[in-house]
DNA sequence: TTGATACATCAAGATTATTTGATGTAATAT
DNA sequence: ATATTACATCAAATAATCTTGATGTATCAA
């Protein structure tokens, strides 16, 4: 796979994954502390399973860490992803105005 | 629904709109300029009515204009709903060092 | 007015993502 | 050792998304 389209799906999974609602309420949680899981499950009450999944889906898209203590899972933003993201986007921004595009014909 | 769940919503549809490897190579093209369907299926190799769903999911998801001239409809960046994406991920940058979370017990 | 072109939309099927409940595993407490 | 807690994983069911080929609509050209 070219490099190009290999960043282009890396940066599609990590979008992908802000994609889910609650997913991103996850995230919003995680912005102001490292939590558990058990943590999260009663703060969104959401059973352990679903979240167990969307974890691992956030997980695997490098947006979050994770490390265990005990038998707790704390889970934290991986914030220099998100700069990934965000940089990605604000490429756009610095585009020269649309140009016109030709006729078509 | 509360405000706040609706902007998280709105956010949510731009991160899946983006989620998509040909949608992401739509976005490339246009990057550089408006272009119209026909064009797009040509240098994506991609028939039209693929390209047509797609392009009806980016502009949902406010990321794209479209206007028709004549019998071509023509496809452009809207780069403002890229800032607004930005902006969201860019305030996650914005945090405190993430606090160590406290016992769960 | 007939035909061709550019595009949208639809219905059916294929693929992928999500939810649920059950089971597995490791750490801790008793 | 046994039981409990915190979490991951699995399989089955459901739901959402994507692809394909066919059909519809508007515009334009002959």
């Amino acid at each position: 796979m070219p490099s190009l389209t290999q960043n282009l799906t890396h940066i599609g999974a990590g979008f992908r994954a802000l994609s889910d609602p609650l997913r991103l309420q996850i995230i919003e949680l995680l912005s102001s502390q490292e939590l558990c899981v058990c943590e999260l499950c009663e703060k969104l009450d959401v059973n352990q399973s679903k979240l167990s999944f969307h974890l691992k889906n956030l997980k695997e898209a490098d947006l979050v860490y994770s490390r265990q203590e005990g038998r707790w899972m704390y889970y934290s933003l991986n914030l220099s992803q998100f700069v990934v993201l965000e940089q990605y986007l604000a490429d756009f921004r610095h585009l020269e105005a649309i140009l016109p595009g030709r006729n078509c014909d």
